[in-house]
DNA sequence: TCCAAAGTTCAAATTAGTTTGAACTTTGGA
DNA sequence: TCCAAAGTTCAAACTAATTTGAACTTTGGA
């Protein structure tokens, strides 16, 4: 145990560690790893920014996961650089604006797989033409629409939903 | 390699892998197991209900996989029984409508979810209350009533959501 | 009533996903 | 220019999640 410790104090206090729990299980429910709760759950009850070394030292990870956390949260926006920092490293802090995370979410996590999912659809069709029985191709090309349907409806309600989320 | 198959076959013909292809896609989008897709999709492109015996062997899945799958599918809605068959086993034939598929995925991996986030944050108003520091305290307030306020519209976007999406 | 087929359960095996840590690159200040 | 601190990369280690399969329970018909 050690006798000194630096005035942000190395481990969580009580309060801290329930809020990243809180965010460690809301991140695992949208597919994200439990580095991106933690990191931003500390984030999201500091009243100061904070840097790569503060996630290792408080968050007991490692460089790495704090190196790619930080990265992916970066690319979500839901933290931001500060600067005009003393020293040389990196400060982050959280967006916390609910309209800012959600758009960030669709924008990396759901519309590149609606993307995927309408060129796969454009495949499947292309094979479909090719089938010899008709009222196969008949039932198939019924599914197909309305798989392709669904892919609309899903693209036309994000925005919508973004909005609903916004202010 | 078998010189005899059963009149319905054992391995997928192109069109049917591509289909169970992107099903299984969607479906890790979700959250949710590969099988489920695999079971989902094979249904979806097929005129006739299945068994949990075509499951298995035209998907090369164990029965405790398909049992499970076809629980959690009959969880979401996402599969109803189909009744008058000739032999004693349980045909299952797809929900194709996105309004209901939609509305099981809420209910079942949503809600739950949303509702213990209430509840953890309840626990959380109740820790802060004991906060020495009062600017702290007061910041603590702030961010508690920022998440409270995610999780309202959160719970309110969904039967909007549901309703957009349907029909 | 009995039994074989159907379906379920769950601990162990497997597979998928995340984290680590050491080697590497980049950067800002002396 | 140089170098130590900062940050990145990624293969290997670890952890979490899914699938398997064998033992079990249930069920409908002879």
């Amino acid at each position: 145990m050690p006798e000194v410790l630096d005035k942000s104090g190395y481990e969580l206090d009580p309060l801290e560690r329930q809020v990243v729990g809180v965010f460690v299980d809301g991140v695992k429910v949208l597919g994200l790893p439990r580095s991106i709760g933690e990191i931003y759950g500390l984030l999201f009850i500091s009243q100061e920014a904070l840097s790569l070394d503060d996630f290792v030292q408080r968050l007991n990870m490692s460089k790495g996961s704090a190196s790619q956390g930080i990265r992916m949260l970066k690319s979500l926006g839901a933290i931001r650089e500060v600067n005009g920092n003393a020293d040389r490293r990196t400060y982050y802090e959280p967006a916390v604006e609910l309209k800012r995370l959600v758009g960030g979410f669709i924008r990396e996590q759901i519309r590149p797989h609606l993307d995927s999912g309408k060129s796969k659809i454009n495949l499947l069709n292309s094979t479909a033409e090719s089938l010899d029985d008709p009222l196969r191709r008949k039932f198939i090309n019924e599914r197909l629409e309305r798989l392709e349907s669904w892919m609309t409806r899903g693209g036309r309600v994000l925005p919508i939903l973004q909005r609903l989320l916004g202010q």
